[in-house]
DNA sequence: ATACGGAACTGAACCGGTTTAGTAATACCC
DNA sequence: GGGTATTACTAAACCGGTTCAGTTCCGTAT
């Protein structure tokens, strides 16, 4: 058995009421005594348990994040991984630790968070891959569970939100392009119901407009490599179609040059393409891929400082905006082609 | 507050002891009360609290992983996300969770392995990526943690190990490259402080040998994309160049192929390359790449379970070797050239 | 001198379960 | 019919902390 508060408190003589006091701060203790039981406690290796401090003060000392992901598809997304890494870093200072929980099945995202609530496995929980109307803000108020959410809600919502200025990076995508002489510049956008998957496509329409072209080339898919292709041979069947494709992520950009290539187009010769990620393996394409590197790291990091913030009571509770996306130029973009070419099917 | 055990007591008049007899399905109390108790349970809506049964049963109901990566190259492995999320579907059935940790900073693993132990966080470990000679298996050992490995480690090891048979996906990888006339096949390996590392290369020697061919082309690199490159300019640069270059990783398969592109070698006329892990993105690289598919979320799942059994004492701490890797032929693989032509700078 | 206030500390209750020791009632046995 | 098991249950201790309600003791104001 481990040593415990009693432990301490006899060998310093005192109760244990006094050791709780001089270990946590409080007053009721003078500080000859205070000190006296601090080293007592030292000496003997004391580390209070959470399991005990958890039950009094009924707190888990952890904060819960739930990802919902076909377990397919999580390994190829750069995000998670250095998200984590970020709310870890974050995390390490303030002695809480990361609760994971991962929904594969459809549904089962609602019972991930209302089992690690109730079963009072977390003291807050972060919120990713926010949904348009999102049924889980209702859920987690009805849980009475502090929360952030990564990206702002579209439904009121009263978390905080750490969000990224996706609009901006994506502008900066377009205004690219258009630099290059393309005028036909399309967007392959990833799952309308996520929001972030929405602001992709708003920047796209909004920096086309103030570029005086027409958002008229928009194709659906879902962040997926088969829905890029999908989308991607759409917009390529068209008869005025694009010379240009700014997707809404790294891997649907190379499902999408891979695919346009094979129909025999130039990349970037007849048909430039840029993605969001700037997942690693994006630099070792054929050619390289221009795109939007991001700091998920930095976006973990701060997200868990805000609920953390929050549990301690020292946060405001107001939204944060982290720096936008930095377009990386490389070889998938070039000068517009002079004649698109016909159709490719 | 939420219900305790005690307003379910009170409401089916009985003593707490029975509740507690009657929800484990201990011996105690009459069939009927039994029932009695645990109708009024349900109707009340209780939830035994976590926290309290882990206090008194000096258990955490989780498991710990930790992953030990510098995070700006966890987002590039697909094995992590798939892992976990094979973990949680062995977890999710018995009411376990996980407790994930990233140690970024070196030596932060021991620190880590020891905070999430002494703070009575887990209940059990799983050993990731295991090394050579691997100080973490005597740290787990005077932590007295129930642990399994990933991987059998070569110093003794009590804990029970899930493994792959990784030799066999090497081997298929290199007689698959014999069958296309290669003679002259590389390999560049991954840390060899890893054991997976070591297999894979020692998996390449067996395979060469058994062809009757010399295992003189080998070069160390480190998993990364850098590394990769480093050790595939190292191999091209020889004066009895190879033909095929056999990766510890598609990461490293990736980066190589594309900087052996752009020396002018045609792949897979010129060079023959193949992978492991199969990486989605792998099946859209120009040309697409041969690998080796393993199913990281089988891996996971079968990880936590021997370990939930071990916790739980139906376990009998047996090794597990798991389905050997699928080889997937890909066009990065070709018939060898008939002459390799001059090393390359 | 006496009452009052605050600091320093103790003992016990409490968090919500599990588990042990003890008790009452019934069944069994010779 | 008296002793002994067995069953069904209760009360209380316990896990290891926090916190509340007192108690002592001291300094100070009246």
């Amino acid at each position: 058995m481990a040593v415990t508060i009693s432990d301490v408190a006899q060998a310093a003589g005192v109760s244990k009421g006094a050791v709780s006091y001089a270990l946590n701060g409080q007053p009721g203790v003078s500080p000859d005594t205070r000190e006296r039981i601090l080293s007592v406690a030292k000496d003997l290796g004391w580390k209070p348990s959470l399991r005990a401090k958890g039950l009094s003060s009924a707190k888990a000392y952890a904060l819960g994040l739930v990802v919902a992901r076909d377990p397919s598809l999580l390994g190829t997304d750069p995000f998670f991984p250095a998200f984590i890494a970020g709310i870890e870093t974050a995390l390490a200072e303030h002695d809480y630790t990361l609760v994971l929980s991962v929904a594969t099945a459809p549904g089962a995202e609602e019972r991930c968070y209302r089992k690690l609530v109730e079963n009072g496995r977390v003291d807050g929980v972060i919120l990713t891959d926010v949904r348009h109307d999102d049924s889980r803000i209702p859920l987690l108020l009805e849980l009475k569970v502090p929360a952030v959410t990564v990206n702002r809600p579209d439904a009121g919502s009263p978390f905080p939100a750490v969000s990224v200025d996706e609009s901006a990076g994506i502008i900066a995508a377009v205004e690219h392009l258009v630099a290059l002489g393309h005028r036909r510049i399309a967007h392959v956008g990833g799952g309308q119901e996520y929001i972030h998957g929405r602001n992709r496509r708003e920047a796209w329409e909004k920096a086309l407009g103030a570029a005086g072209l027409p958002a008229d080339l928009f194709a659906a898919a879902d962040f997926t490599a088969a829905g890029g292709v999908a989308a991607t041979a759409g917009l390529l069947r068209q008869a005025d179609r694009p010379t240009a494709i700014v997707y809404a992520n790294d891997l649907m950009a190379t499902a999408g040059q891979s695919y346009a290539q094979s129909l025999g187009l130039s990349v970037p010769g007849d048909l430039s393409i840029t993605g969001y990620d700037n997942a690693e393996f994006t630099q070792y394409l054929n050619p390289p891929l221009t795109t939007l590197a991001t700091d998920p790291m930095l976006w973990g990091r701060v997200a868990a400082q805000v609920l953390l913030n929050q549990l301690t009571g020292a946060g405001r509770g107001e939204d944060t905006v982290l720096p936008a996306p930095r377009l990386v130029v490389r070889a998938s973009t070039g000068p517009a082609p002079t004649d698109p070419g016909p159709a490719r099917h």
